[in-house]
DNA sequence: TAAATACATGAGCATATATTCATGCATTAT
DNA sequence: ATAATGCATGAATATATGCTCATGTATTTA
């Protein structure tokens, strides 16, 4: 999670493709709701069940499920069934990576 | 923009206030628009005025000035009048790195 | 087996959002 | 001064989105 930084890696609008710059703007879209955001922030520090996320969020199980699925669906966090349980974790640190930086950008406003 | 990768900052759910979460919302959904990326993708390579990104976007001048002005209020992009144009380009490095990181994401799936 | 628990999901609704259209406001040209 | 150009903006509309409610499915307990 620490190193790639000085990747070479340019971003100029020719080379981008259409479907590039929407799997951009869905995994922004992603990020762009505060209840999506605290689930994440949860995550941050460790694991935790649907029904744990509800609680600490005060937000109906139903919701947080919702939420979950889209999460799910493009990756950003990934779970493990245990018993009648579903525990939810961040799928890489990659997204760690991108939640640290928009905080920092907010922080040093 | 290369440094800064091994901060100490940490995000735990308790510290994060409602406001920063929404802040840090508001930020994502200002990338989180197909339209917009393309404008940040144009603006990542050199400043443009808006009839010129209304053109390469092929979309309405009217239209590009509404997301303008999104990303002028949340001081993603800035801007320097000349003339009757109005020259805009990407408010800081910040910036950059949070697009280019995405971008990378994308790209490793 | 029946009841309870934990989570997922589809439909419906209220709100948010992106675009268009019409128009306004500067600045430059005639 | 009048017209033209470049950009900004308010209103209206169509679509997207997040939540609730009701219900379904899987697993555990009585």
């Amino acid at each position: 999670m620490q190193a790639a930084t000085n990747t070479p890696v340019e971003i100029n609008y020719e080379a981008l493709s259409e479907s590039a710059i929407h799997a951009m703007a869905e995994s922004f879209k992603a990020l762009a709701d505060p209840t999506r955001l605290k689930i994440l922030a949860l995550l941050f520090a460790e694991e935790r069940c649907v029904g744990n996320i509800a609680e600490h969020l005060d937000v109906s199980q139903s919701a947080v499920s919702h939420q979950l699925r889209l999460l799910r669906s493009l990756n950003i966090v990934r779970y493990r069934k245990e018993g009648r349980e579903v525990y939810y974790d961040l799928a890489d640190d990659h997204v760690r990576g991108i939640l640290l930086r928009t905080f920092e950008h907010v922080l040093h406003d």
